[in-house]
DNA sequence: TTGGTATTTCAAATTATCTTAAAATTTTCT
DNA sequence: AGAAAATTTTAAGATAATTTGAAATACCAA
């Protein structure tokens, strides 16, 4: 702890067991990065509009790339960011590949799509 | 909708209002911009465990730099994202700056900070 | 097997984010 | 007032994320 810090905010850092008390209740560097990757993907707008399209319905590139307006290369590589990151998984099926939530993208895109940040 | 697209996903959507119906349940643009912000911000594992520390103490600029072991100048830098976020605000009190969540921020530290992702 | 459609991959160019060190600011203490 | 501490700001350089367009893949249909 620093030499010189406030002293009520030293006394509740005693109280809950000094830094290292503290530092156990906070994640891991590994998971920190997990979770660091999860949020990442979820800070783009065009991403966050994708998973919360697929959160009410399935969707093939097809139909996604007219919910975001964007070319085929630059939204495939949004969606290998999600799918990178555990939210979104793809399934081929005829020669289309229908995206759809992971139960993880499920559980932020109900925390997320609801409006209210 | 796509002139070719799978038959089962076209059913999804008609029954779902089309491709408007289900984008009014989507966030608009702006929203989508806010909480994009929020997840960017929270994007990075150092600041992760900021906001994992400040969840369960507030504090200095001086102690925070132990929780992370980073410069000044380095960690002012984050601070500033996930204030900017509004995710934490500071308080200036005697020559010390005291950092805690903000009522967004203790919502997504809640969700974010107790482990499995 | 030929051709078409859906989608991804690649590499280059662009843009955004992050880091660094030094200088500036603000507040307190003497 | 002057010095010292805590923190931020700035501007530069470094690194990482994103965009673009062309080429590659994979699958289906004739």
């Amino acid at each position: 702890m620093p030499p010189r810090m406030p002293e009520d905010i030293r006394r509740g850092v005693e109280e809950k067991g000094g830094l290292e008390g503290i530092l156990l209740n906070v994640p891991s560097k590994k998971e920190l990065e997990t979770l660091a990757k999860i949020h990442s993907a979820l800070g783009d707008p065009l991403r966050l509009r994708i998973i919360c399209f697929l959160r009410v319905q399935e969707s093939c590139v097809c139909l996604l790339r007219e919910v975001v307006k964007i070319p085929y290369s630059k939204l495939s590589y949004h969606l290998s960011v999600l799918k990178n990151a555990g939210l979104i998984r793809g399934e081929k099926r005829a020669n289309f590949i229908i995206y759809s939530l992971t139960p993880l993208g499920r559980k932020y895109a109900e925390d997320t799509c609801r409006r209210k940040p």
